[in-house]
DNA sequence: AACTGTAAACCTGTATACCGGTTTTTGCAA
DNA sequence: TTGCAAAAACCGGTATACAGGTTTACAGTT
């Protein structure tokens, strides 16, 4: 049969089944270990195999997935050796960029962090209402999702795209691993935010040596955390 | 005409094309700002459309190319902004790949940074007795190399793929911008020598500290002059 | 039932066809 | 010669065809 679909200047296609298959990834919806075919997910997506290559093109080389020769694509299983890669890289340059911001000051991040600190806070008082020993459901993604505008605006105040590209796709791959990374009990948490605060107090303050140091011990924390559950998940 | 070649296995051609478009990008082969055609290139290099687009897609994800919508696929022209936002970064991770570098010290390692700088120091040597106000040719290359040498080694020893591939693909670019971005006087360049010696002396001692703060005036150093270079080059 | 050789199914890498849009060329009129 | 519109060439996004390798299924043998 001769194609007789129309077709569309940009890569629409492309780019909607990277978006798809991307959050079919992250949504653990693809089983890990299992080999994915191009033109199977393609049929379910409805897709032709380009579109659908390139997106998993693109997601291998974002280390999504990974692509053993002669064997097939699969989701990736991080290591526990790249997770700290990633945070090294993460404490390397989101210290810079906290540093950045602080001399950049601007009013409208300093509101915005602000209100992220704000959000936080009110996770963890509901939280803490609930009387549960570990935060989790709503409260937990509403903390996360506080906690990364947080970090994201950050970086935008830093003013570097550069920057900003590397850390998010880090995030990405951490994400995979499982974004419970975080001692999730009351006085941890409360500990987190404290250092949240302060460092969105130093960047307001314009004080570039203090936001440096506040975002050091924050990155180092949840290091520590995400190594630690790392290590308890393999056990 | 019905396909008549035979196909192998792992996407060789897709890696040939990749190389061979990457070096002819690098060494200014393709015309800046003309539109780069996948069928064309194609042509050039006996491949066919797919494994050239994909190698350019991979390209233009690199940085190294820009694919502007419904226009066409040029090589990029970095603005200065890019090259401080890279050096940026490649002052955060190299640091933080020094310090851990010295940490981790090898001997194999210390035996390689001495070689460089036994080298770099041979190229100083051979373009003193050469009598010209500024390194270039041969010398030039020779010293360029040593040095690339030297800060992957460090990258090597700190053990952080992660790392390493973020500082490969900013390098690419700055390399595409001129890799000319030294003052290359023998006052400079002596200096910018003492300072790698330094280095490598702090990571032969295993002194972290020293090895960041060295690495650090070394980047600082390079973005100095590639700025200054990159203004100079816009007037 | 376990083993093994073979065929079918399938999957990826590659080549190519087609479409709508953009750019360049061409050919004709002012 | 210049201006401009129609046409031709081209280009990228997409769909599909094909080849060779790999995996899976299965039938026949022990």
């Amino acid at each position: 049969m001769p194609p007789s679909h129309g077709s569309e200047s940009s890569p629409v296609l492309s780019q909607r089944a990277y978006e798809q298959v991307r959050a079919m990834v992250l949504d653990g919806v693809l089983p890990r270990d299992k080999r994915i075919s191009e033109t199977k997910l393609g049929k379910e997506l409805g897709y032709s195999r380009t579109p659908v290559r390139e997106a998993i093109q693109r997601l291998a080389r974002e280390g999504l997935l990974v692509q053993r020769p002669s064997s097939g694509t699969y989701v990736v299983q991080p290591k526990l050796r790249e997770i700290k890669d990633i945070y090294e890289v993460r404490l390397a340059v989101e210290t810079m960029a906290a540093s950045k911001a602080a001399k950049k000051r601007s009013e409208k991040c300093t509101k915005q962090l602000q209100a992220c600190v704000v959000r936080m806070n009110r996770a963890i008082h509901r939280f803490r209402k609930s009387q549960k020993p570990v935060m989790q459901g709503k409260e937990l993604a509403q903390y996360h999702a506080a906690d990364e505008k947080f970090h994201q605006l950050i970086l935008e105040a830093a003013d570097n795209p550069f920057a900003q590209s590397i850390i998010m796709q880090g995030h990405v791959k951490q994400f995979i691993f499982g974004h419970q990374s975080h001692h999730r009990n009351l006085h941890h948490l409360a500990w987190l935010w404290l250092k949240h605060a302060q460092l969105a107090r130093a960047i307001d303050r314009q004080d570039a040596a203090d936001a440096r140091r506040c975002m050091n011990r924050l990155i180092k924390a949840s290091m520590r955390d995400a190594i630690s559950q790392a290590k308890s998940k393999k056990a």
